[in-house]
DNA sequence: CGACTTTGACCAGCGC
DNA sequence: GCGCTGGTCAAAGTCG
């Protein structure tokens, strides 16, 4: 499902989502998105001012790779879940945009300060994707103000917390809650967010004093996605291996642990719980970072994909499909991100890196099968110009990489942004396989 | 056969 | 020092 990339990831949703007439799913009205207003929104996702773009030249082609310094940014800027069980159909798209590390404040205030104003323009379109959007930065000095408080982040039901791991407590679930049992917080819709609690401090023990530590609340995809234990855990870019779980005391759910598996030696780890307060909410706490560049297609679904074991599927009369089906409820549920979306960013991430994993290479080719596994139409699953496959894709990439700035709306959304009705047809059906922006009812867009 | 999940055991930090 | 708790390890089993 959520499978993004750093900022310009956001954006590349972002953009996306404000490319063509936008209305709201959350029953707010019709509002139309004003392009205006999109414009207001740095428009190059390239050059779009975050802590890991940051920098001199903004490395963003000189090497890519050190803006992701901390790829775990990368899951963690753009966590886009979709929950096409739930009744109000929300989406919605989680963003941080900085690295926090223990000992310091937040490294990019201006920088969440700047993005927040740039919300906090857009925010005056209540259709506003960026409604949906939040940037929390943790402070126990403002723990009073909930980030949920505002009713654009009532209306994300995400937090996404680069916390500071000494702080006693980033969010506390009673905090968040009386906030958000608001009438005004969406995520009434989902039960309050529950960024950390104060139980998580044990963690730091583990973690060296420059070890990051993140906390994304997501609500919980949909039991489809669940696995034997029930478990949901959200996909990502990056190919994960559960290597325990343990039952938290105080939570009458397990916390999952997992590793990176998309690169040996990576260190990059996440724990999966489930909200003690919210069971439709998943607290995913990222540790540590990725020394890799993105896992190609394959590994990043290596494992995601994979069936229910065959005793969780006899004793999970509820959930009783096949495994295909099982798949394809998976994959929805999961990747509420269009592959478009997610082939445009990993390849923009993976083509300007200038050191290409050996994996990558290994496995040059995006594996459509992974799509055709789970449903979809292999010859819908891509759009190769989005997915440099070799060099000479790269460098076909990096070419285009100028049309993306300057129409990459049109690239990623065509509909409602250029080409004929059958151009937007015939693309809409590529860059949106799943159909995740063409909601019955809804003919402009998802949000 | 490789990669994955499961799960009990082990280890380490913290509080009393 | 001891117990509690969280995090990790590793063997066993599963799956494609």
């Amino acid at each position: 499902m959520e499978n993004y990339r750093g900022e310009g990831d956001l954006n590349d949703i972002v953009r996306a989502s404000g490319g063509g007439p936008l209305s709201c799913a959350t029953g707010q009205g019709s509002d139309t998105l004003p392009t205006s207003s999109w414009q207001q929104f740095p428009s190059d996702p390239l050059n779009f001012p975050s802590s890991a773009m940051e920098g001199p030249g903004l490395n963003a082609f000189g090497d890519p790779f050190s803006s992701i310094r901390d790829p775990l940014l990368n899951e963690l800027s753009s966590t886009y879940f979709s929950s096409p069980n739930s009744a109000d159909h929300h989406r919605i798209i989680s963003t941080s945009c900085t690295t926090v590390e223990e000992t310091s404040s937040f490294p990019g205030p201006a920088t969440i300060v700047g993005q927040s104003k740039l919300f906090e323009e857009d925010v005056r379109s209540p259709c506003n994707i960026f409604s949906r959007i939040q940037i929390s930065p943790i402070s126990s000095s403002k723990l009073p103000v909930s980030p949920c408080d505002s009713p654009r982040m009532a209306a994300t039901g995400v937090c996404v917390s680069p916390r500071g791991i000494k702080a006693p407590a980033v969010l506390t679930g009673d905090m968040v809650h009386a906030k958000t049992t608001s009438k005004s917080c969406l995520i009434d819709n989902t039960g309050p967010v529950q960024i950390s609690s104060p139980r998580n401090l044990g963690i730091k023990r583990r973690l060296g004093k420059s070890q990051v530590k993140k906390v994304v609340c997501i609500p919980a995809p949909a039991a489809a996605n669940s696995r034997s234990s029930g478990e949901v855990v959200p996909s990502d870019l990056w190919a994960w291996r559960k290597y325990g779980q343990k039952p938290i005391k105080g939570s009458p759910y397990p916390r999952g642990y997992y590793r990176c598996s998309s690169s040996k030696g990576c260190s990059a780890r996440k724990q999966v719980e489930r909200s003690r307060t919210d069971p439709n909410m998943l607290v995913i706490t990222y540790t540590s970072e990725h020394n890799h560049p993105w896992p190609t297609q394959r590994n990043a679904l290596a494992g995601s994909t994979r069936s229910q074991p065959s005793k969780a599927n006899n004793t999970s009369s509820a959930s009783k499909i096949n495994p295909k089906e099982e798949l394809e409820v998976k994959e929805s549920s999961n990747d509420a991100l269009s592959p478009a979306i997610v082939g445009a960013v990993s390849s923009t991430a993976s083509a300007s890196a200038k050191e290409e994993s050996e994996d990558m290479e290994k496995q040059p080719e995006l594996d459509d099968a992974e799509f055709g596994d789970q449903g979809i139409p292999q010859t819908q699953t891509y759009t190769p110009a989005l997915m440099p496959t070799d060099s000479q894709q790269a460098e076909d990439f990096f070419a285009e990489l100028d049309e993306i700035e300057t129409d990459h709306l049109n690239l990623l959304f065509p509909q409602g942004f250029s080409g004929t009705d059958q151009d937007e047809q015939k693309e809409k059906k590529t860059m949106d396989p799943f159909g995740l922006f063409d909601w019955p009812g809804n003919n402009d867009a998802p949000f």
